[in-house]
DNA sequence: ATGGTAGCGCTGCTA
């Protein structure tokens, strides 16, 4: 089986490069993030004629969370299931059974600034995903979070970290908050097939040819449970997905992460 | 050089 999630920044405006990267790569369960759009406007349609069924939860112009597979989908639950107040409000997360696995695609929180109000929430939603797990489902049973985790977990997951210093993404908080998520359970499979390594990233900014100079993150991860994790065969970024700035359909500044499991 | 790009949607916010 193989799972894919992938921050596509605008389905609307991504949904030919979502098509064909489909057609390419034949995935069978794909976590959809930055959809941008309303549930009314999902374009459930496309998946349908491609095989896939789906499922959507987004209220507009940001946020939106997606699941996409050909291999069943059901049990769909959208955002939390017990909404703290701070939490609510923002299309986030979505969960489904598919293929025997609990898949749970998630779009966390940037936090904008270290200290500000937005910053507070992001580490009170990772504390909320953690016991939204804890209610939901065992870590005994093939479970995957993916998604955009808006942290880096390590140093070596972004390109410089010097020029990280007092900026979000790599903040002990944030990556203990993290950490506490991984303890339901949870093992990174891209970092456990890539120990050595730095990365690999899966964003770079739209800015200043980052793409090109190799100034990217690992922010969008793969987190399985242990009996999944035993099952992955390979794990890894398609950054040729995020290729073609200045032509004529952009790519997302987030490239997908694929993860191939066994039966 | 306090910038830059993309998306949404029409003014400025979010990332």
């Amino acid at each position: 089986m193989r799972l894919v999630t992938w921050n596509v920044n605008s389905l609307k405006a991504r949904l030919p490069r979502v098509e064909g990267w489909i057609a390419e790569h034949a995935p069978d369960v794909m976590l959809l993030q930055e959809t941008k759009c309303a549930d009314a406007a999902f374009p459930a349609a496309a998946f349908t004629a491609l095989g896939y069924e789906s499922a959507h939860y987004g209220d507009g112009r940001w946020n939106g969370v997606a699941i996409v597979s050909r291999v069943g989908l059901g049990g769909v639950r959208a955002g939390f299931e017990d909404a703290a107040p701070d939490v609510a409000g923002e299309c986030r997360i979505l969960s489904a059974d598919c293929g025997g696995v609990r898949v749970y695609s998630v779009y966390v929180p940037n936090g904008r600034e270290v200290g500000s109000e937005f910053y507070a929430a992001k580490l009170s939603w990772l504390g909320q995903l953690r016991r939204e797990l804890d209610a939901t489902c065992e870590p005994s049973a093939a479970v995957a979070v993916g998604g955009d985790f808006n942290v880096a977990p390590e140093d070596r997951d972004v390109w410089d970290i010097g020029a990280f210093a007092g900026l979000t993404h790599v903040t002990e908080p944030e990556r203990a908050a993290l950490r506490e998520v991984m303890g339901f359970g949870l093992t990174d499979v891209v970092r456990l097939l890539h120990p050595a390594e730095a990365g690999p990233f899966s964003w770079w900014d739209y800015r200043g040819g980052a793409f090109h100079k190799g100034e990217g993150m690992r922010i969008d991860l793969v987190l399985a449970s242990a009996p999944l994790a035993a099952r992955v065969e390979a794990a890894f970024v398609d950054r040729e997905a995020r290729k073609g700035q200045g032509t004529e359909r952009q790519p997302s500044d987030h490239a997908p992460v694929v993860v191939d499991l066994s039966p």
